[in-house]
DNA sequence: ACAAAATTTGCAAATGACTTGCAAAATACA
DNA sequence: TGTATTTTGCAAGTCATTTGCAAATTTTGT
């Protein structure tokens, strides 16, 4: 495994909270092709995965975060003033999801869902 | 109303699913800056409501849709391959966020929803 | 209807995240 | 170690979306 692929991937698996595709470009010493290319990388091996979030002050950015094997995957909330996002515990929509390709016939690759407001630190 | 403004929303109010911001920018005979101007426009005076989805096809792009004044939104299943959206009906999280809210003391401003997948037409 | 004030438009250039071609450098494999 | 395979840096490109500005349109007050 390469340097900036270990790099990305400890990054990844140290942080308590998604990290955005454009920030690891900027902050990491590698070029920013090598990182996207990484993160794409470690998403198709299963190791990552991510979403698209918008805020006003940062713009459209894709979050990655560490995906462990057998565990399922978080939903989150992100905060509109200081930027962090708050756990909000393991997706608990398999069931529903399972309907919905009953009712409807389809077959669900993915599904998006997260929060944006203001967090109750930044209320006060 | 100015005309831009008038067939804008008239496309999204007759439209039975969201329809990208940049595929109504191609479309119209108007100024891509007129386009997207005139929706943050409706969406700010809460005539119309969005949400970004990628798809590997037509990329990252913002979806737009009417939003009735009294009606609830509703979330939508994206086919890969069609790249029509299906209505899965009236937003059911209200009582879900709320509780959210509470246990987490957070303030939510908007939740994003989304399907991605494989319709039933597209599977035969 | 008329003129001034306020808003919106088109144009052209900019922005910013992300992607891509290619040759050199690093890593894996025998 | 020598060779095949993968990855990297660099530089340029792509594409949705935004922005400044002067001209055109719409709104307001009379
Ligand atoms: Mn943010
Ligand atoms: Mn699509
Ligand atoms: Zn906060
Ligand atoms: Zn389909």
């Amino acid at each position: 495994m390469t340097k900036a692929r270990k790099t990305i991937m400890d990054i990844l698996m140290k942080s308590e909270e998604p990290v955005s595709a454009s920030t690891l470009a900027k902050d990491l010493p590698f070029d920013q092709a090598t990182v996207y290319r990484n993160l794409h990388y470690l998403e198709d091996q299963g190791f990552a995965e991510s979403f698209i979030l918008h805020c006003s002050e940062h713009g459209t950015e894709r979050y990655y975060s560490y995906r462990n094997a057998n565990d399922v995957h978080h939903h989150w909330f992100h905060c509109e003033m200081c930027h962090r996002f708050i756990d909000l515990g393991h997706c608990a929509y398999g069931q529903q999801l399972k309907e919905w390709e009953q009712s409807y016939g389809f077959t669900i690759h993915e599904h998006t869902f997260f929060l944006t407001g203001v967090c109750a630190d930044c209320k006060s």
